[in-house]
DNA sequence: TTGTACGCGTTATCAA
DNA sequence: TTGATAACGCGTACAA
C-alpha cells in the first residue's frame, strides 16, 4: 500500500537519471535509447505509475477535455446525443465531461464557470428550460474556448449550432395528419419559453393555414414541460370538446403516448378516432399501442455533429468563421397511431 | 476578445500588490482588509478572471471529482443512479465525471487509467458485462483512492458495495406468480457472467423448489443481454411448448415488455393465459399492455448511498473498514400483468 | 495586513 | 542520448 501516489521523480531517483529522461521515455521520445526507455515503462508500471494529468495539462496548456453542458442525461434524446458526442470526441482523444443543468438556469450558470476553472478546450451546450440571459456563456467566447449549441440553441449568441429543422418537421407532421383526412387538429405545446418548441408551433400553424384550415387558439394546449400529466390534462379537455378535434400533434412522445392512453380511457379509438402524432422517436413510442407516430430527431447525429464542430475549432482556431448552423435531417415515421383502413372519415 | 485567459498575476499587476494578496482575497481569506479584497474581486469580474483548477487542484491535492464508471449512460437504471450520485455529490462540493465503459472491458480498463490519471478522490463503479479480471481497479486501493461498487459489483475485490438483494427480489417475484396460480413459471435469465443476473435465476429457482415445484431446465432462456429479440425469441421457444408455461419472470424489463408483445401476437392474454413479470420499473414498464408488473430497485437511491459512502471514505479515510456492503431495499410493483380475476387458473 | 519564496508534477528549451 | 533549468498558475508557511 503505498502513501502517496508515485512520481516521475522517485522512478528517476531509483534508475539515477533525471526526471526529463523518464518524462520522454514514458512518452517514447525517439531521442531516449531504446534500453532506457525499456527499462523505464518497465519500472513505471512495476511502481504503479500514473501519469498526474493535472500537471501535465498545466504545463501544456491543453486539457483534452470536452465539456458538455446539458438539462438531464435521463432524457433518451439528451443521452442519445451524448453517445454521439462521446464516439466522435474519444475517437479523437478528447474526454467528456458531463455538466448537468437540471433545467436550472442558476445551475447552468455554475456549470459554466466549473467548466472554465477546469480550462476544457471546448464546450458543447443545450440549453436549460429557464435560460434566457447568456451572459454566463460569453465566458468561452471570451476566452477563445471554442463553443457549439445543439437543439435547444440560443440565436442572441453568435457560436456555431447544431439543430434540427423543428419548424419544417412541424409541418410535416401536420401535413401527414391532413393527408390521412383530420379534419381538426390540435396541438399540445411545448414551452414556449424555448425556440424549439415555439417553432414546432408556428410549424402546426403554418401547415394548418397552407391547407386551408384556421388556425383555432382552443386547439393549442400550452404545457409547462410536456409531461404525462399535462398531456392527460391536455387530452382531456380536447376529448371534452364540442368540436373534437380527429388529429393532435404532440411536441414531444411523453405527451403524446399519455394522449394515446387517454383517448382510450375516454372510450375512443386511436387512430380511428383521434390520430396522434409525437416528436423524438422515443423506445417509449415502440411499445404504446397502437405504436406512435413521430419524428425521429437523430440525436445520435446531432450530437456527433456538434463533437466534430467543436473538435474542428479547437484544432484549428484560424478558421474562425463566425457562425455556422447545422442542421441535420428528420424524418416522419408513420405507425399505427395514424394509420388505419377503417379511420372515421366523413 | 483576451488572448490568454486572465490570472492572479495580471490581476496583481493592476493593482501593484503582490499575487498572493489576490490569491487570498479571491477566497475571502479573513487577513485580508476589507477594501482590499472587495476592490480585488471587483476587478478579477471585470478582467473576467476564472481560476485555473488545475493549478489549484495540483497544488492543493485535491480535486473534488468523484468519477463514475458505468456500462451506458443511456439505460435508464443508470442514469437514474447518477442523478442520485450527483445529487449528493454536488450537495457536498464535489464533481461528477462519468467515463462510460460501453460494457467494453478495454474501455473500462483505459476508464480506470484516465481516472487515476485525472487524480479523482474518489470513484464510483459499475461494471462492464465483459469484465471478469479485476487488475485495472487494484491501482485505486494501491493509491489509497476510494472505491465504491454499486449494482454490478464484484466479490473477489474486497471494497465497499452497493447492491439490492437480487437473490430475494427473484423469490418473490416468483412467489408471486405462484401466489396468483401459475403451476409452470418459465424463467428469461440475463448473462450469466454477471452476479446480478445468477442470482436472479437462484433466486427463481429456489422459489420454485420451496414451493414444491421441480425447477426445469427447458423453461429457462439464458440470453447476452436480455434484449428485445432476445426476449422475444425466448417467448416463442415458451409458447410453442406442448406444456406451455403460465407465468414469465424475466430478468429486466426490456425483455419482459418484448415477452408480453409476443404472447398477445401469439393470440394469447396477458395475464389470463400467461403472466409477466420484470424487473427494474422503467418507465416503459406502464406504457405496455397490460401494464408490466415488476421489481422497483430504487437505482437513484443505490446513487445516493454509493455517493455517501464514498465521500465518507474521502472525507475521514481513517474509518476504513476493509468492507462494508449497502443493500437497498425492493419493491415488488404489481400491474395489471399479473393482476386479473380472469386468469385461467384450473 | 501584506509580501517573499517555494513547491505541487510535468514538460519544453537549451546546453552538454 | 541525456541533464539542468525554468515555467505552467496557484496556495501557503513564514517573514515583515
Amino acid at each position: 500500500m503505498k502513501k502517496s501516489k508515485v512520481t516521475i521523480k522517485e522512478i528517476a531517483e531509483k534508475l539515477n537519471v533525471s526526471p526529463s529522461t523518464i518524462s520522454r521515455a514514458l512518452q517514447n521520445h525517439p531521442s531516449i535509447g531504446k534500453k532506457t526507455t525499456s527499462e523505464v515503462q518497465k519500472l513505471a508500471k512495476k511502481m504503479g505509475y500514473y501519469p498526474n494529468s493535472l500537471a501535465a495539462n498545466l504545463r501544456r496548456n491543453k486539457t483534452n477535455l470536452i465539456g458538455v453542458i446539458i438539462p438531464r442525461i435521463d432524457r433518451h434524446f439528451q443521452s442519445l446525443a451524448i453517445s454521439g458526442i462521446e464516439e466522435v470526441a474519444s475517437k479523437a482523444g478528447y474526454y467528456v465531461v458531463i455538466f448537468q443543468s437540471n433545467n436550472s438556469y442558476e445551475r447552468e450558470k455554475e456549470n459554466a464557470r466549473m467548466l472554465m476553472a477546469s480550462q476544457a478546450d471546448g464546450v458543447i451546450a443545450c440549453l436549460a428550460m429557464e435560460t434566457n440571459n447568456y451572459d454566463h456563456l460569453n465566458a468561452f467566447k471570451n476566452n477563445n474556448v471554442p463553443l457549439v449549441f445543439f437543439d435547444r440553441v440560443c440565436y442572441e449568441l453568435e457560436t456555431h449550432k447544431v439543430v434540427i429543422d423543428d419548424f419544417g418537421a412541424a409541418v410535416k407532421a401536420t401535413e401527414h395528419l391532413i393527408s390521412i383526412g383530420c379534419k381538426r387538429i390540435a396541438h399540445v405545446a411545448g414551452n414556449q419559453h424555448m425556440a424549439i418548441f415555439r417553432d414546432r408551433l408556428r410549424g402546426y400553424q403554418e401547415a394548418l393555414r397552407k391547407n386551408g384550415i384556421l388556425p383555432e387558439d382552443e386547439l393549442i394546449a400550452y404545457t409547462e414541460d410536456l409531461s404525462r400529466e399535462e398531456g392527460a390534462l391536455a387530452a382531456r379537455r380536447f376529448l371534452n370538446m364540442q368540436a373534437r378535434p380527429d388529429g393532435i400533434f404532440c411536441s414531444n412522445d411523453t405527451s403524446a403516448i399519455s394522449v394515446i392512453q387517454e383517448v382510450k380511457r375516454f372510450g375512443l379509438k386511436v387512430p380511428d378516432d383521434v390520430a396522434v402524432i409525437g416528436f423524438s422517436n422515443t423506445p417509449s413510442s415502440l411499445i404504446v399501442e397502437p405504436a406512435l407516430t413521430t419524428i425521429d430527431d437523430h440525436a445520435f447525429e446531432m450530437g456527433q455533429a456538434a463533437a466534430r464542430m467543436v473538435i474542428r475549432q479547437i484544432e484549428d482556431p484560424q478558421q474562425d468563421i463566425a457562425s455556422e448552423t447545422i442542421v441535420i435531417r428528420n424524418d416522419l415515421v408513420v405507425r399505427d397511431s395514424t394509420l388505419s383502413g377503417e379511420r372515421n372519415v366523413d
